[in-house]
DNA sequence: TACATTAATAACCAGTCAGTCATTAAATAT
DNA sequence: ATATTTAATGACTGACTGGTTATTAATGTA
């Protein structure tokens, strides 16, 4: 018997171990792909080798898929990241360039950056994701950058402007990246382009200078 | 008999010039607060006081209805706002800060702004909308940035950087504000949430300092 | 008043898809 | 070997919803 006939029975592995982590991945392609809504969980379960009906084994629902993935792709990147500013030698503002292109590289040129999008797309159905997003991703963020810009007014190298403001011009580019990767990005003619690297390195240069006291 | 019994039959209306109008503001709600995928064509018609069958007499399918939507809402401000900045007098830096806050309180502050949020959740969805969308409503605000930039360097005011990522520096907290306030914002305690003229006007500041030449 | 036109309706259809459950088979214990 | 446990399956269902259409009623007209 021809050993891939499509007839014959599917072997069924039992690997309770593995399922869950590969299910999460395979839905974080194709959440970040096709989006919530558009994206069925029989195809999460084919693109893990598995039923549907074994999906629902592991959790309990859509909605919940949906929120594992979050958690399982978004927390631990901001975490790691955080620990490394503090090794960094140079000027504040230096450090702000830093910390924007280690962003772009360690989390906004990756896949799972693609989640960042769904989340602010999706937050207004999923209220309570988003709070969750908002606790354990920007906040922590947002503290990292407010100390900062903080340290560089204390030091007299920035001049004295609100850092809750501030903050803002600092993300603002970086999430703006993120949202036109995932979304207007693809469906623009290659040659207009952003370069991510030059336009973050830029725009951190513009607001050092605007921060600079004169 | 009861005028309110709910089982009188519905009186007909039958006004065909207002109906498109008012499907159009109904399905702007509606595809705002719930996002493409999630309002249904019948609470649409509801919203708009009419049965599901007339919405169809009007607009030949949901996507149809979504694409009327984004033309009607989006595309107007565009060309408006875009005549009110030849009469500015002032410097570079000035009208950059002032067309900032003239397009929040134009368009970023209003019901309509909500759709650039949800073009930004569906392009890849709808390539074709995005495309639209980029066309007629990107490019065109794009090029009144790079103009004044442009303007900026050539009359010594700004130093010579990239224009055409410089552009993006300016856009970018717009974009944002806009998403925040369609997605994070309303999840978010009132006591954080950002105060926008603020923002804008801190960051426009920040950009024209930054610009300055030494 | 009778008739023609057409805006509007609501019941209906067909396709989709999240979630269920009876059944199968791999692994383990006896 | 045999029995027991449980991971995995996939056919099935029930709810939902985009879109259709036969019918109804409002309006204009002779």
């Amino acid at each position: 018997m021809n050993p891939s006939d499509p007839l014959a029975p599917h072997k069924r592995e039992r690997r309770k171990q593995d399922r869950p982590g590969e299910l999460l991945e395979a839905a974080l392609d194709l959440f970040v792909e096709k989006g919530y809504a558009a994206t069925r969980v029989e195809e999460v379960a084919a693109r893990a080798g598995v039923s549907k009906g074994t999906l629902f084994l592991y959790f309990p629902s859509k909605e919940d898929l949906f929120k594992a993935v979050v958690r399982a792709s978004v927390v631990e990147p901001v975490i790691q990241g955080a620990a490394e500013v503090a090794n960094f030698r140079g000027t504040c503002g230096q450090l702000l360039e830093w910390m924007m292109l280690q962003w772009w590289h360690r989390y906004g040129d990756t896949k799972a950056s693609g989640i960042s999008k769904l989340v602010m797309s999706e937050a207004s159905n999923f209220p309570e994701l988003a709070q969750f997003y908002r606790t354990e991703v920007i906040e922590p963020g947002h503290a990292l950058v407010r100390n900062v810009l903080q340290k560089g007014i204390d030091q007299a190298e920035f001049r004295p402007v609100n850092v809750d403001l501030a903050l803002h011009s600092v993300m603002t580019p970086l999430l703006f990246l993120v949202m036109w990767k995932h979304s207007m990005g693809p469906c623009c003619p290659s040659h207009e382009q952003i370069d991510p690297q030059a336009f973050i390195s830029q725009h951190a240069q513009l607001l050092a200078r605007g921060l600079t006291p004169d």
